[in-house]
Parts: C-alpha cells; structure tokens; sequence
DNA sequence: GCCAACGTTGGC
DNA sequence: GCCAACGTTGGC
C-alpha cells in the first residue's frame, strides 16, 4: 500500500468537504499535469492520501483521504463548459484520469508548511522544495511517520 | 499583487 | 531536437 500526498485549494475542495458527508467519494478531477497523471494511475484501493491546502490562508495538510475508486478518465477534459476541458483530448483515447476519495480524517489543526520543512525526514519531498509544483506525489512511509507524528492527531496512526 | 520556478507549446 | 516565449502554480 502507498501513501500519497494531493494539493488543492481548499475553495475549490478542502478536507471540510470531505468530512462534511464522510461517507461520500469526492472525484479529484482537474489533474493536467503528466507526471501527477502518471501517480493517479498508480493509486491502489485504499490507498491514503494526504490532503494539502494551497494557495490560501492556512497552507499545510489538513486531513487524510483513502482512495474510493483507481483512476478513470476524467470527464471534465471532454466538458467544453469545464475549466479544465481539454479539447486536445480524444473519448476513445482519453488524455486525463481521476480517481474518487473518501474521507479519512480532519487534523485537529492543519499541519503548517513552515513545519513540515522542519521535519528531517522530510527533505527530499517535492512538497518542500521551493518552486516545486507537482500536485500528486507519493509519500514514503519514513515521511509518512514523520508527518503523523507532528499532527498531535489522536484518530491517525 | 508580485514574481520565481516550472511545464508546455510551437517555430525553426 | 532545440529553445525562446508563454501560461500556470503557489508561496510570500
């Protein structure tokens, strides 16, 4: 089983929607990046997933995820109304991939950014490296250690 | 709002 | 295949 690690700004989905109805699957849509692409694929049934919130006030991962469904194609790539349309993309080869995710856990607080390039273990993550933009990436379980052990989260283990 | 860093595009 | 121009990401 891998960990992983998926961005968002949490406007547009956040670790509130997932645990607003934990029981339903959220599709993470919108990837166009291929080496991201390339991770969904690779993403196993229960696999866990770390969310992190970007590009807002509190930066750093919020909660954890579990994935709900292995990856498929993304239909927003075929939606010309969508933001993330992609009219390069043909149905019988589709270019983009999704995958569903359930809820897991919400930290008791998010787990700043400015801590998680403190933890030693962590210094070879693309996470915090500057100029990084890899939205998908997996986490090793030392990382994964690591970054449980900051959170104070009692539901994680 | 700024801007560094990066990935993608397209002319050649 | 090179690489400059461009658009986007994402922290500050």
């Amino acid at each position: 089983m891998t960990t992983w690690l998926m961005k968002t700004e949490p406007e547009e989905c956040s670790i509130e929607d997932f645990a607003k109805a934990p029981t339903t699957p959220i599709r993470w849509d919108g990837v166009r990046n291929y080496q991201a692409r390339n991770f969904l694929l690779q993403m196993q049934p229960g696999d866990e997933v770390f969310i992190y919130h970007s590009s807002c006030a509190k930066i750093g991962i919020a909660g954890m995820a579990r994935i709900n469904r292995t990856a498929y194609p993304d239909p927003t790539q075929f939606d010309p109304t969508s933001p993330y349309h992609d009219p390069a993309s043909a149905p019988e080869k589709p270019r983009w991939q999704a995958v569903d995710l359930v809820f897991l856990s919400q930290f008791q607080q998010v787990l700043p950014l400015d801590a998680l390039r403190q933890l030693p273990a962590l210094q070879d993550c693309p996470l915090v490296r500057k100029g990084n933009r890899l939205s998908v990436m997996p986490i090793t379980p030392e990382e994964r250690q690591a970054i449980l052990a900051a959170t104070h989260d009692a539901t994680a283990k």
